[in-house]
DNA sequence: CTCCCTGCAAATAGTTTGCACAATA
DNA sequence: TATTGTGCAAACTATTTGCAGGGAG
């Protein structure tokens, strides 16, 4: 994501362009995965000018305008990646905690389900779905 | 769910049957599914004798001998459901907030598709998966 | 009579908010 | 220069823990 696209987006919803969202999109493109906690380390690495509750705004500015996602992916907290990579939902192993990144396309024939048997319209992109490895690695 | 189902369910780990413990059991059978404050606010209708960290430790007991199952039906907090009606999981209306308990048979080809393809076996009866009504009621 | 369980209060984790100042457009 | 955005500190929500007394077996 360039500093245009940021910048056109969050224009398109009368927001400003600022070092912290732009920092604050980088961290979660390089991260992957982040919770509010990671994002802001990782920030912290290069730069001094940025505080946890900017974080946590700026998180929620970036999704509103459709950069990043959410995922549960514990119990506890929510982590962040960056929209822009084929879309998928999480698949996570509760021995070895390894979390896969599955391809929507692999729940499809199950999406269609939901709709067509109970009219439901399923964000299949925020679905985490626990479990455990047949074999763990 | 008896009380001597409770009992010895606690026997084979070793822990003891307390009135708390019959207490939170039944409150969440009939809620049907309740967060911890819910379950103490259904308890002290009739008894004064529960306090909410004993709630927490409840749930967890009880969850750990397999009497009740819990499930995150909102990004707050948890809500527990007793075992023993057929298993399902759910799938919530992000616009009215509608919840349906949906059989686990309707995501069986999803689950064997997620082993087959994955080696992953899902615990479906965990998921809770977000999304719209075709149609909100 | 032993050890598990509970209540209470305090601690903790994660997140949100009010407000004054700073910076964008 | 008019708002919008940020930092800071405090508030808040959900949950966990230490400890001393109480109760099940």
């Amino acid at each position: 994501m360039t500093s245009d696209g940021l910048r056109s987006r969050l224009k398109a919803e009368g927001l400003r362009l600022t070092p912290q969202r732009e920092l604050v999109l980088a961290a979660v493109d390089r991260l992957g995965h982040a919770t509010p906690e990671e994002v802001l380390a990782e920030v912290r690495q290069s730069s001094e000018s940025l505080n946890l509750s900017t974080v946590y705004r700026t998180l929620d500015v970036l999704e509103h305008v459709g950069l990043i996602r959410h995922a549960h992916l514990s119990d506890r907290v929510a982590t962040y990646h960056s929209v822009g990579g084929p879309e998928h939902f999480h698949a996570i192993c509760r021995k070895c905690e390894r979390v896969r990144s599955v391809d929507v396309s692999v729940a499809a024939d199950f999406a269609d389900r939901l709709r067509t048997e109970l009219g439901f319209v399923a964000d299949v992109g925020h679905l985490t779905i626990f479990g455990e490895c047949e074999v763990c690695e």
